[in-house]
DNA sequence: CGCGCTCGTGAAAGTAAGTTTCATCCGTGG
DNA sequence: CCACGGATGAAACTTACTTTCACGAGCGCG
């Protein structure tokens, strides 16, 4: 089957938490209150027997299997073990930073920046970890061999999208960015074999980017989606699929962190593509900050 | 059983490995070759069960559970989960990841990854740490009693503003973004006293943003400046100055690691001037998300 | 408006892993 | 040469893990 995404087959080499929490939209009622209690506390659940997580998860053991299933583990103790190796490489808290949670409500500022640093790097640094090398490399591929490039996000994805879109261009690769869905659809429906076109969706779940995949898609491009949860809707209308691993807090709604993830993965894209051809891509970048030279004061040293 | 040859009392700390190693004289043959096993290769011991590592150590079931009582173990899934952790914790270290430099010409996709999300984290770490609370506080005060709020950035930096604007936008402040200088210039001739403009720019010296701080600065408006060099002329017409702390390796002209670090900062201060009013930015959130929702698809969980 | 389907679920049966018991072996010292 | 004690593995036993299966809720289809 051509159809649905496929190559980002099961590669959670890094964060397993990540890789859950990633996962956790799509499993079962179930199966959630268990990968709640696993990522909440992966060092107590290792600790624990499988009767006694399922316990502790109102559930049976039958699922707490089904569970280590859903998340690429052959059973229940290949979990416990990496569980306990995912808990222990993580030395954590290093000061009471709130890690992962919500920001309080009497928080002053400087546990606010702490808090937003804290997992604005987080997610950076564990996109990074599950990002699949192979997908990317293929994606890179797509990217340099294609005619044109539609780039798409709604929302904030659009900046990244956007941002994208820039990227490339400055590199010499022709690259759109569509605000609008009309425009991007139609775009789309121009695309052919050899075209790329990218969807950003943290949820995976936006309507317009989906369609536009969709779209495109029919017309023979290559299609590639950039999400948070690995088998959300925009997924099945993709040929390659990259994920971030952005947890946001309840209170950044603004979707904070995963548009820094999202950024990171669209950085790695645009290294890897321009190290395709480093002197082409240098010059392109040197002569298009050249070209901005002029709108800068103070062209050598600063203030002294 | 009161006569069990106990050799250690207290529970080791530190290395569990070390522990073994160092009590390994003191055991009896059968488990002298249990323990040797597990020494040379935790990681791999934890992988096996208890029949399996027994057969590797040419002995029975039996010995390798005298083994982990002899060492201080409940049981054997007890050791092999220490194992499995303290195997995690000693790979970490040699990490042989490409700090702080460029990426080298002859990289392969894994590396760029690891090199982009380890600068990107860092900048993000490092620029978080040399905010400074007081000032953050005095700029979130302003925008929280401003009574309109213009960003202004160019190139990469107007991604940031644009960002920063819809976010301000989407709970209730009058913010506005303009990418054209021109119009930004018209705009900031508007402004008076009690508004706020913010001029971004990563090296300070963008001859847009510095002028239309300064026409903002004349029109008796307060005036916010983030970049990532604190003498840079941007500072000098600004009254509340942020810095990033972004070192741009030389291939990553994009300034893509100085954007996170803008976002980061950004970010800090819409959870700050969000924070001032929790029920109310939440609620305009809330209204702002749910506007969209018609625009997503599979409300419940993602495809099984 | 129900009929049949699928899917999620836990009870229970079944299997494998871990633990205990115990008989044997072997060296040692009387 | 025999009594003794520690070391060891076979086998019995217990617990943990896995599979199977049947029930029931929800959903689409007639």
């Amino acid at each position: 089957m051509a159809k649905s995404p496929k190559i980002s087959a099961s590669h959670e080499p890094g964060g397993l938490i990540v890789h859950i929490s990633g996962l956790l939209p799509s499993l079962s009622p179930a199966e959630q209150r268990v990968a709640r209690l696993v990522v909440s506390d992966p060092a107590d659940a290792a600790r624990r027997t499988i009767t006694d997580l399922a316990t502790a998860a109102e559930t049976s053991e039958a699922t707490v299997i089904r569970f280590c299933r859903s998340v690429g583990m052959d059973g229940y103790p290949q979990l416990r073990i990496r569980l306990a190796a995912e808990a222990a490489r993580r030395i954590e808290p290093p000061d009471a930073r709130v890690v992962g949670g919500d920001i309080p409500p009497g928080a002053d500022l400087a546990q606010i920046i702490a808090t937003i640093a804290f997992n604005d790097a987080r997610a950076v640094e564990e996109t990074a970890e599950q990002l699949d090398p192979a997908v990317c490399e293929q994606v890179v591929e797509a990217i340099v061999a294609a005619g044109r490039i539609d780039v798409y996000g709604a929302g904030a994805s659009g900046f990244v999208a956007s941002d994208f879109q820039q990227k490339l261009h400055r590199i010499g690769r022709t690259a759109f960015y569509f605000p609008d869905v009309h425009t991007a659809l139609t775009s789309a429906a121009l695309l052919g074999r050899g075209d790329v076109a990218i969807g950003i969706s943290h949820t995976g779940t936006t309507s317009d980017a989906i369609e536009v995949l969709e779209q495109a898609r029919a017309r023979g491009a290559t299609t590639v989606a950039l999400t948070n949860f690995p088998r959300s809707p925009i997924t099945e209308v993709a040929d390659f699929v990259l994920t971030t691993a952005a947890r946001e807090t309840t209170y950044r709604s603004g979707a904070m962190a995963s548009r820094l993830a999202q950024l990171t993965v669209v950085d790695c894209l645009f290294v890897g593509v321009a190290a395709r051809n480093r002197a082409k891509a240098r010059k392109a970048l040197e002569a298009t900050a050249e070209a901005v030279r002029s709108r800068r004061v103070g062209a050598g040293r600063r203030r002294a």
